[in-house]
DNA sequence: GACCAGATTGTCT
DNA sequence: GACAATCTGGTCA
């Protein structure tokens, strides 16, 4: 994606980042997939955002320049990984929620331990696992080489769902999940 | 398909 | 010391 992608509106790019590539290439090999679903973490209005009360030593990299990774750990096992969006300092991001798998599917299987194409990206914490994603690419830019947003499909808007997010307690009513409707790989309809 | 418990650890209060 | 932007495998239907 063109950097200037990523220093806009957030929401508009959870939206708009539906149908586009996320491509990493590992030592052990490369894996990628189309996003199907996303969901936009805001600032000081959004208190299921990390950023919500505040910079941090964990969600630094949220206040950092956006078009970077955001990845943590949760529930003592799982990482998520995030796009920073806006402006410097706005703490804002998008939390890549789904994949449809197309690239080194294989290995994906491997890292997953599951042949089941459905299983292997169909939630944050799987499309972390299934593209070898850990807290080794936190900050990293998603221009890179080994790490990085492709344009591919436009999604009609027409096409996208909007709901509620999940997982979360703190402003679980404001609409910020997207994904493309009647897809098969997103997390849950 | 729906519901539920257990896993497991970094981060913040 | 509590909790977490989740997943899996179990039970029951």
């Amino acid at each position: 994606m063109p950097p200037d992608f990523f220093n806009a509106d957030t929401v508009s790019i959870a939206r708009s980042l539906l149908g586009q590539l996320l491509i990493h290439q590992s030592a052990d090999g490369l894996a990628a997939g189309r996003i199907v679903e996303t969901e936009a973490y805001l600032s000081v209005s959004d208190l299921a955002s990390h950023s919500a009360s505040g910079q941090t030593k964990r969600n630094a990299v949220m206040f950092g320049p956006p078009g970077h990774a955001y990845i943590y750990f949760t529930y003592g096992m799982h990482w998520l990984l995030n796009v920073v969006t806006g402006p410097v300092g706005a703490g804002e991001a998008v939390l890549i929620r789904a994949l449809e798998p197309l690239s080194g599917v294989g290995l994906m299987q491997q890292r997953r331990r599951t042949a089941n194409p459905k299983l292997l990206c169909s939630g944050p914490a799987k499309l972390t696992q299934a593209l070898g994603i850990t807290s080794d690419q936190n900050g990293a830019s998603l221009t890179s080489e080994n790490l990085r947003l492709e344009p591919a499909t436009s999604i009609p808007g027409n096409q996208v769902i909007a709901t509620t997010r999940i997982g979360i307690a703190r402003s679980a009513d404001l609409p910020l999940r997207f994904y493309i409707k009647n897809n098969l790989f997103v997390s849950k309809p």
